[in-house]
DNA sequence: GTTACTTTTGACCAGTTTTGTCAAAACACA
DNA sequence: TGTGTTTTGACAAAACTGGTCAAAAGTAAC
């Protein structure tokens, strides 16, 4: 199962990049871009923007990583996820109208 | 579509119950109560499950209702939403093993 | 083991967001 | 108008986030 850090982490020793290098380039500290990697903290969604340009990565598959880490981490300790799932898809297209 | 507020607010009409009333009986503040009823405010866990005792509400169903509202605000102005909610679903499995 | 480097950790701060309190304003209705 | 309920908004307190930094830990060559 993939996540927003690995995504990133993968990406970057592709380029045989060091943090430091990629923290210069995006102006973000390197301490949080490795936290970010091992899934430590979550980005801002500009961060995550940043990433994809960055990393010529696509950026509707990282923004659905990284959203997608979120709702999960919510409800990681509800094993009621399945129907919170299922109420929020429905209430999602309703608004939709 | 139902909401978490819409069901506390029902509830404490079938009553026949004043904000005041519930507000004491629960140790909340009125104005709070009026919110939430409003979903102008979201509460926190503890403020759910009291509702549910207070109000003999089915615990998970106002627990599914609270939660999928705040998954469903959180992804509210995004178009992947769809994407995110699969690929969370799959998170969610996955670490249940 | 020492050196030279990268990554990780943790303490700290600042800014933002959330939550609670309160009283006044708005509303309802006899 | 008078008596009650509900809603609103300003404010404070608490909790959470995001960033900074330096020290600690890890890695590899020598």
């Amino acid at each position: 199962m993939s996540n927003f850090g690995d995504l990133i982490r993968i990406a970057r020793e592709e380029k045989g990049l060091f943090l430091r290098q990629v923290a210069a380039e995006l102006d973000i500290d390197q301490a949080i871009i490795s936290k970010f990697e091992r899934n430590e903290r979550k980005p801002t969604k500009e961060q995550v923007l940043k990433f994809a340009k960055f990393y010529k990565l696509d950026k509707e598959i990282l923004l659905v990583e990284w959203l997608s880490d979120k709702v999960a981490y919510d409800l990681q300790d509800e094993n009621l996820a399945d129907k919170v799932l299922k109420a929020a898809e429905q209430k999602i297209k309703y608004k939709r109208k």
